[in-house]
DNA sequence: TGTACATCAGTGAACGCGCGTTCACTGATGTAC
DNA sequence: TGTACATCAGTGAACGCGCGTTCACTGATGTAC
């Protein structure tokens, strides 16, 4: 059996994840930077003073986010990279596949889209932190495909954060999808799935 | 000769730029969406009322700086784009544009960088309505170019709308190195410089 | 050119409100024996 | 198992403060004659 909590430290637990999901929500309708803390304990239902036994500021709940949030887009990425290598079809799965992770985590890609250049300094740099994560693994992924063979470290890590960059702009458009008349979402998919295969176009004739 | 304003008509619009030009520098360290216009006229040195003699509130100056910023965005991207086709030379001085353009201009490219996903709808529509007009720019002049014969139009502005997003990607990295250590910016000139290889690549064999 | 009136950018006082933070507290949970 | 004490997540009152917005105002600039 794994390690059980206390009565205590479940709930504590719980009422600090419902001040990240309320804060969550809050935000999709403004900036971390305009975010008080008595509009999320209000959110939530406790006490301003609450908040102080979970997070220093609204600024430290923002990079408890952060790691919520790319700990659920950890997993699309991986999944996508490792699928997008060339063919039609899989770039195909590869866009269709971020198209979902939107859907289930809107407000996840929401928030790190956002706040990737937002006002709040160690939110910034968190991200910035994580994405640089993620690129050297997509990097590592990229290494063992039989295409790569001849590139240098620099220039794997160079497509690394093409990719990763390309996914979160996709990710995002799929998101202003949301919002629009049906049909637009086709339109971001079709555009998408060309990029994707013009830079696997540029993969695949890099060392000609 | 041209149209020459009135003492009051010249001093109003003095001021107004007086609180963008403060606007802008506060948005530094903050997103539009907790600026408060308290703020501004402080900066400014006028009273709080006299913001309402400008503006409808800090959201309604947010769209007044989208048009300043991508202004100054404008020449720059058409300049790249027509200078970053094939050779190795001309990307080279395209990568540098961008980086000039960074130190002339820091703020504008924070901004639009910021609310481009941030939490002000009204300013985040103007900045996505402009880049669309520079995106069916960047097209046109694609056009024009003997490397696009046989493309068409919906995969010439899936290209357009590549460069446009890459060029804000580095311009935004550039903004970084500001306060990173040097030798970063060298780092960020060489990945940038790559990615748009690869695109050029890319397109290059587009129609293979 | 001079005069009388209109315009309107910027003022300053006042307002009600929600903010972040402090503090001593309560009462359920945890621990020692 | 039962008792006595310690811990600590969440409370609620209180604070000083800066916010956005209203309003009637002032005085330099503009206009009509």
């Amino acid at each position: 059996m794994s390690h059980t909590l206390g009565i205590r430290q479940a709930q504590k637990q719980k009422t600090r994840q419902a001040l990240l999901d309320a804060a969550l929500g809050l935000l999709e309708e403004q900036s971390l930077s305009s975010l008080g803390l008595r509009e999320v304990t209000r959110a939530v239902g406790v006490a301003p003073t609450a908040f102080y036994r979970h997070f220093r500021s609204t600024a430290d709940l923002g990079v408890a986010l952060v790691d919520q949030a790319l700990g659920s887009l950890h997993p699309m990425i991986r999944t996508t990279v490792s699928t997008a290598d060339d063919s039609e079809e899989r770039i195909a799965r590869a866009v269709e596949l971020i198209a979902h992770h939107v859907d289930a985590y809107p407000a996840h890609v929401r928030f790190i889209a956002r706040e990737r250049h937002g006002g709040v300094q160690p939110v910034r740099e968190a991200i910035q932190a994580q994405l640089a994560r993620f690129a050297e693994e997509v990097k590592a992924e990229l290494a063992e495909d039989p295409v790569s063979a001849g590139w240098n470290g620099d220039d794997l890590l160079m497509l690394a954060g093409l990719y990763v960059d390309q996914m979160l702009i996709t990710a995002s458009l799929f998101l202003e999808t949301q919002e629009a008349p049906a049909g637009e979402r086709e339109r971001v998919t079709r555009v998408a799935t060309r990029q994707l295969r013009l830079i696997s176009v540029g993969r695949h004739h890099w060392l000609d």
